[in-house]
DNA sequence: AACTTATCCAACCGCCGCTAC
DNA sequence: AGTAGCGGCGGTTGGATAAGT
């Protein structure tokens, strides 16, 4: 293990105190038990192995499925996800992603290019966006492609008839990111090659997926990663 | 059978945000 | 405003075990 293993004894006491004053005052746990751990030990033992209703095992697909969904729009944050996941815990979710998924993830997303991650809705390849904070809902992605030496492919992805960004495909790589807001003055408000930028609230930049944050899946169901687990 | 390598997962560590003072 | 203490979180570690040679 990480470190020195719970014994049944000390599982025991830890249950005890926990039943009788209840969760939380973690800093007192320790005293209060008897216990020789400091008080993330003793949360965490509860948290991930004593508390009741804790399902153990193999992840079933209904779960597997899930979580990548979940991670797709809530990144690494384990404890939202497992919060999703009923009688599952955030560091056995951590675990199984580390696992299991973002290797067969990885296969699949640095097949062509280790740089970029590619998403696929109808069949056509946009790459991928990291949207922070509050995320835009996606409304629509139009693309053109022109059959040429390079083969270059320029998509569009509009973010709430607000904003869009423009994609290039130069060869097998997605390089060039046009940023467009509202017009003013008859010009459109671009900002090229920008790494990331910021939309009032919303801070979204090169190099993740498009994320929604209102549980609005209908947008999201046609970016679903094209995987084969 | 003996050894090496890969995988799994419980536990630890360091950081962050919140609250009370 | 600054600080200490706390709970909570995500990343990392390392021992146990399985699989491969």
């Amino acid at each position: 293990m990480g470190g020195v293993a719970w014994t049944e004894e000390e599982d025991h006491l830890l249950k005890k105190c926990v039943e009788q004053y209840g969760e939380g005052k973690w800093h007192r746990v320790p005293l209060l038990a008897g216990l020789n751990r400091c008080r993330k030990s003793c949360r965490l033992r509860w948290l991930n192995y004593l508390r009741p209703n804790i399902r153990r095992g193999t992840f079933t697909d209904e779960e597997v499925l899930l979580i990548i969904k979940l991670h797709n729009n809530l990144g690494n944050r384990w404890s939202l996800i497992a919060s999703r996941l009923p009688g599952r815990t955030a560091n056995d979710v951590k675990n199984y992603w580390n696992c299991h998924l973002s290797k067969k993830l990885n296969k699949v997303h640095n097949k062509d290019d280790p740089t970029i991650s590619p998403v696929t809705t109808s069949n056509q390849q946009v790459g991928r966006f990291t949207a922070h904070h509050q995320f835009q809902t996606l409304t629509s992605i139009s693309g053109s492609s022109s059959t040429g030496p390079h083969e270059e492919q320029t998509s569009m992805i509009h973010l709430e008839d607000m904003y869009s960004l423009e994609l290039k495909q130069v060869g097998s790589n997605w390089k060039q990111i046009v940023c467009g807001g509202e017009e003013e003055d008859g010009q459109n408000e671009v900002n090229k090659f920008a790494p990331e930028f910021e939309y009032e609230d919303t801070k979204i930049k090169a190099g993740g997926e498009i994320r929604s944050m209102d549980n609005n899946w209908g947008c999201w169901e046609d970016l679903i990663f094209d995987m084969d687990l």
